[in-house]
DNA sequence: AACGCGGGGAA
DNA sequence: TTCCCAGCGTT
């Protein structure tokens, strides 16, 4: 339930909106562009991540990769590499698998309108509409977490972002609010009060420009809107790491394309269970996961790490082969040696980052 | 409709 | 600590 009221007044709405964001609106390089492939890339990156967080992968991307061909030119591996801190890394395989398409079918220019640039991978409704709305004027709306946010005040809404239904109508009123004349302008505007005044905790109703149309100001419940369906709690998750060390290289593994940190390369690692000895899950871990005998050694680090699901810590020991043959990785496993000075080739997650360091 | 998928910064 | 970010794809 909520009150329609700001759409009577919509005219007024936009236009101290679109006032605000030419006043106040940050400088960032891709504003400065009209390259539907730069406006794409910034996108992408910012999926589900901060303006700030990617910034500069932005700006290496552009540098590695100035234009589709040249991204879908590349090499995954590579592609990760330059992806590799900013996670969610089936972001980073669809973005690439795209610019191919891009490349074959559409003759290396993205598709012009907001129903083609969806049936491209990782582009959905939100980027889809960003993109057309942005590099072409096609007046679309976006409804973005900011936007939910924003959105969610302005009309009270009093049921949960999280329910399909409040998101359908949330797409509806986004629609109906926009400016057709300037929809890229107007859908940015939405973003970055959402991002700079109507903020999660403690938003600024005092610098807000279209405070005067907020119906949760006007009954007092901003702090309380949106409403959010609760969570489970994360899971926990204990792990050994096993760093086996021969001839000066270590044994590296690609994890699987698919899943959690898909594509990305690591030390082996196995799941212990409460009361099981790190030494015992390490050596059997290594002789029926990796067919390679391996006698632990000392520890190297402990370190934990926080996904958004569960939470993991990583006890990390030295092993020593106990005979010079390659392991055999059950299933496709990739595997490789490789020596420290080697390690830059590699994308690695975090909570590899946090100990690799301290190796030799 | 529900869930998996990273990492970091703000409060 | 908890929250949540210029969301998407799979089941």
């Amino acid at each position: 339930m909520y009150s329609a009221a700001p759409l009577e007044q919509a005219a007024a709405l936009r236009r101290a909106l679109l006032h605000w964001f030419q006043e106040a609106a940050r400088d960032l390089p891709w504003r400065r562009t009209s390259d539907p492939y730069r406006i794409w890339l910034s996108e992408v990156i910012l999926q589900q991540t901060r303006v700030d967080q990617g910034l500069p992968y932005y700006e290496r991307f552009v540098e590695t990769f100035p234009d589709a061909r040249a991204l879908a030119d590349a090499p995954l591996d590579k592609v990760l590499k330059l992806w590799e801190g900013l996670g969610y890394y089936t972001r980073a395989r669809n973005l690439h698998r795209a610019a191919q398409v891009v490349r074959d079918d559409f003759g290396g220019a993205p598709p012009k309108t907001a129903e083609l640039l969806q049936m491209l991978p990782g582009i959905g409704r939100y980027t889809a509409a960003a993109i057309a709305s942005i590099a072409y004027g096609e007046p679309v709306a976006v409804v973005d977490g900011n936007v939910k946010r924003v959105l969610s005040r302005l009309f009270n809404v009093e049921t949960s972002i999280d329910d399909t239904a409040t998101d359908k109508e949330l797409w509806r009123l986004a629609n109906l609010l926009l400016s057709r004349k300037h929809p890229g302008d107007f859908n940015q505007a939405m973003m970055e009060l959402g991002a700079r005044i109507c903020t999660p905790r403690t938003p600024d109703c005092a610098g807000c420009p279209v405070a005067d149309f907020c119906q949760a100001r006007k009954h007092g419940v901003e702090t309380e809107r949106p409403i959010r369906s609760a969570k489970k709690p994360p899971g926990l998750k204990d792990l050994v790491v096993a760093v086996v060390r021969r001839d000066g290289q270590y044994l590296l593994v690609k994890r699987p394309e698919e899943g959690l940190l898909g594509g990305l390369w690591e030390f082996p690692s196995f799941e212990t269970r409460p009361g099981q000895s790190h030494q015992q899950v390490l050596e059997a871990g290594c002789k029926t996961g990796l067919k390679l005998p391996v006698k632990p050694g000392g520890m190297v680090s402990a370190v934990s790490h926080a996904y958004t699901h569960f939470k993991v810590t990583m006890t990390v020991y030295r092993c020593t082969p106990l005979n010079g043959k390659d392991p055999k990785p059950s299933e496709h496993t990739e595997f490789t040696w490789a020596a420290r000075s080697e390690f830059e080739a590699f994308a690695f997650p975090k909570a590899v980052h946090k100990f690799i360091g301290l190796l030799d």
